[in-house]
DNA sequence: CCTGCGCATTGATCCAGGTCAATGCGCAGG
DNA sequence: CCTGCGCATTGACCTGGATCAATGCGCAGG
């Protein structure tokens, strides 16, 4: 897709309904592009922290840590912004999962940015409460659950987001490999493969293939989540 | 104190300089006070999302799972602003650690007297991406890194938040527990207890009663904190 | 200054999940 | 349709931290 063409995709679904044609250019003007392959990390923003927008595809936010350990710390489709920080005490980089396009800034302009436009920094304050709370929830998930209650959490919130019905079932299509899962639940492939194969075998879900996932009891998964105030 | 000199202190520290009275008096109106002593949980905030001022004291942020399992979501000192969530797949309360004051709003109300004021919503943001910043961390934190690792990183990050010079060393007076510690890092109280003695013993820290920790060796620790870039 | 309650420490044992090691198999490229 | 590479699965074993169990000791209340 064009650079035009992808920063109206940006527009359409950051910048407020009337945000004058002078902010869309000031945007314009400060925005950068990157399209990646899967697995390719499409920028480096070793420097200062960066603002990405996902307009096509899907990301990994990983962070690294000393000995090669490496934390995912969300994932992002097509729609999401995504805020990258600058190198600190771990570096962080934004990674492809599948093929996608970006629109990216670094993240002090677009601030300065977003100050011009009512509505603006509203629609983002939403966005960011929206990431704190999946990552205080995430924060739960790997401080107090075991692994299959990672996975049960992980599938249902995967539901949530990139879910499909599909005969009597819900079809998840994860762009992610068994080791992105890893990598965010805190747990090895080994483990997330023999929870996989715990959950089959509850007749809770199907695989097939590599990627595809049904889900067949959502009930029994929340249950198997370690939420409060599910059946034991 | 009083309701008003606690309130002063929220439109001092939260509120942009030149607020209009009118602001002020709308966050008045729908501004609650409340009072907890250490332990208490000072309001409950069940139906719907809070924002609470902390005026003085330290809470917790605690999320709670099946099997009465607790994970400290995040730590709050004086001047802090904290975003309760209303419960959901997992319950949170906010707790004092210390006696302590708040003040606190209905999220709602909170946000949209906040979009009257220009710089208010980006006070907010700011605070709230320090708040996902920190999360992130402990994401690291919790999804790969060993007990040492997590209580080095611990005490290095409390350090910035509330740590004071002397001689030779920093001195913190953690106003939580061990069990609280555990509950923030997703360990046991005995596991805590055992890298206190391990740090201790390779000369990186003292203790000193129950609460006080002299910090001797600041690289030492971060060399134990598992970040990037430490000598192994 | 004493005293006892409750947090913290220390010790012994267990086990969930990590590690190491084959083997299976989906899928892109021919 | 075939084929081989690399991810995924499965199995055997090991270990860091949980669990269970005393014991120590800081500190509030007398």
């Amino acid at each position: 897709m064009t650079f035009p063409d992808l920063f109206e995709r940006f527009s359409m679904t950051i910048l407020p309904l009337g945000t004058s044609d002078a902010t869309h250019l000031r945007f314009q003007a400060v925005a950068r592009y990157a399209s990646a392959r899967a697995g390719d990390a499409p920028f480096t923003g070793n420097g200062s922290d960066q603002i990405a927008f996902v307009a096509s595809g899907s990301t990994k936010l990983v962070a690294h840590a000393s000995g090669g350990r490496e934390q995912v710390v969300a994932f992002h489709f097509a729609g999401d912004l995504v805020s990258v920080p600058a190198r600190a005490a771990h570096a962080y980089t934004l990674c492809a999962l599948e093929d996608c396009e970006l629109i990216y800034f670094p993240a002090e302009e677009f601030y300065k940015l977003a100050r011009f436009e009512a509505g603006m920094v509203d629609e983002v304050l939403e966005r960011v409460m929206k990431a704190l709370a999946r990552c205080r929830e995430k924060t739960i998930t790997l401080g107090r659950k075991n692994a299959q209650e990672r996975l049960a959490n992980f599938l249902l919130t995967m539901d949530e987001r990139i879910g499909a019905d599909n005969d009597g079932g819900r079809l998840l299509d994860l762009p992610m490999s068994r080791r992105d899962v890893a990598d965010s639940l805190g747990l090895t492939i080994e483990t997330v493969s023999r929870q996989f194969g715990e959950l089959r075998d509850a007749g809770l879900l199907e695989t097939m293939g590599r990627s595809k996932v049904m889900l067949l009891d959502l009930q029994g998964l929340a249950a198997r989540a370690g939420h409060l105030f599910e059946p034991a």
